[in-house]
DNA sequence: TATTTATCTGACCATAAGTCAATTATATGG
DNA sequence: CCATATAATTGACTTATGGTCAGATAAATA
């Protein structure tokens, strides 16, 4: 446990904080080596080096640990998109950023199912308000980007969420080990990962947009 | 418990398979009570009429009885396209077919994060290449209906399933109580539905399939 | 009817999330 | 600087639930 000035107890709200974050510090270790699936909170307490009760101060639910990192992660795709995408390289820079913040395609699989069902309702509204404001704003920069307007943009990035979304749950597939599937079944694993069903969909979502679709 | 004939166990393979089939409809009844993640083994077996080891010898785990059901209900989702289906009701029929069959959306919602990670390899390759030919049935169908060459078919198949698994997520946040809702989230919620979200998408994607979109 | 087979049972085990009374580090007042 | 108050921290405990297996017994067979 990592703790400004020798302290062993938080008790301004900036050690709270750091505290927090030192907590979803260790969660990211830790999952990185057991996965989100294997995270326990017990091993977390281990990992953060504080008691299992302490978590329970700073996070109501083992899946409000796993929220938290997911906006994090959210926020950072969302950076990466803002900076590096531009009309040519839009689906490319969408493909990518995803797996550029490690936990955020595993997370977005388990969000709804998993992760939104065992989060208390004010923690859930807040967080859904951030995911909320930044999906605005890659809908906005779509709309700049492809020069569509307001509404079909608005539309696109709806289904480029739904997209990501379904990209997310097949990538965990992909990421099975291929040496224990059957011959028969490789291709349908192998086709499967994030970074190549996203943009096939996503072209032809957008290109839906930028032509002349119905409605 | 039923079984044919007031005998209490199940020696034939015919026997066996209707006690099985006798689990899942329990499974079903159990699930339209308590909902899918309410549904405990002992209450399955008390629903059921078996103890709680039968269940283990038809289903090795809770997650394989889970997937047996969603292959059930997407038989009956890919019944009514195909049955119902024409070149201008495709989307209004992809978007009401998995309502009708109740349990196809909050299953596929956790099919891959969920289930899919607690079934052993045998039965997952098994129930996965029921999966796939249905998919492709599908993909087909799809193929004909709209006259797209089959590359782009196939193409636009595999974006529709991704936004399908992207729609149940959103669907599950829909299905919140309202009530509990703040204002300024409710048409967040509210939009989320599956047979909003789903025909959404699914037209910019057919629309970049008919028209002559990139790739 | 006796014997064999294997289905079925439910008490038991293992795991992991979450709780809370007791402890004690820190802040504060004298 | 010490006594007291405050609240952050602890970890043993509770609870819930998925899964197991040795024994009981229904049904088939000789």
């Amino acid at each position: 446990m990592v703790l400004p000035k020798n302290r062993q107890r938080a008790r301004s709200d900036s050690e709270k904080e750091a505290r927090r974050d030192a907590i979803l510090a260790a969660a990211q270790r830790l999952i990185g080596r057991v996965g989100i699936d294997g995270m326990t909170m017990n091993a977390l307490a281990t990992e953060a080096g504080v008691s299992k009760g302490t978590l329970y101060i700073y996070f109501s639910s083992k899946e409000e640990v796993l929220l938290a990192l997911f906006v994090d992660a959210m926020a950072q795709v969302v950076a990466i998109i803002e900076a590096e995408a531009n009309a040519d390289t839009l689906i490319e820079v969408m493909g990518r950023a995803p797996t550029e913040a490690p936990l955020f395609v595993p997370l977005l699989a388990r969000l709804v199912a998993v992760i939104e069902a065992n989060v208390p309702d004010t923690s859930l509204f807040a967080e859904k308000r951030k995911m909320r404001d930044m999906g605005q704003r890659v809908a906005a920069f779509i709309a700049q980007v492809t020069g569509a307007p307001e509404h079909k943009a608005r539309e696109a990035s709806t289904a480029l969420m739904l997209t990501m979304q379904g990209a997310a749950q097949f990538d965990i597939s992909a990421r099975r080990d291929l040496s224990s599937v059957p011959d028969d079944m490789r291709p349908m694993f192998e086709g499967q990962s994030f970074s190549k069903s996203f943009p096939a969909a996503a072209r032809l979502i957008l290109s839906g947009v930028t032509s002349d679709g119905p409605s």
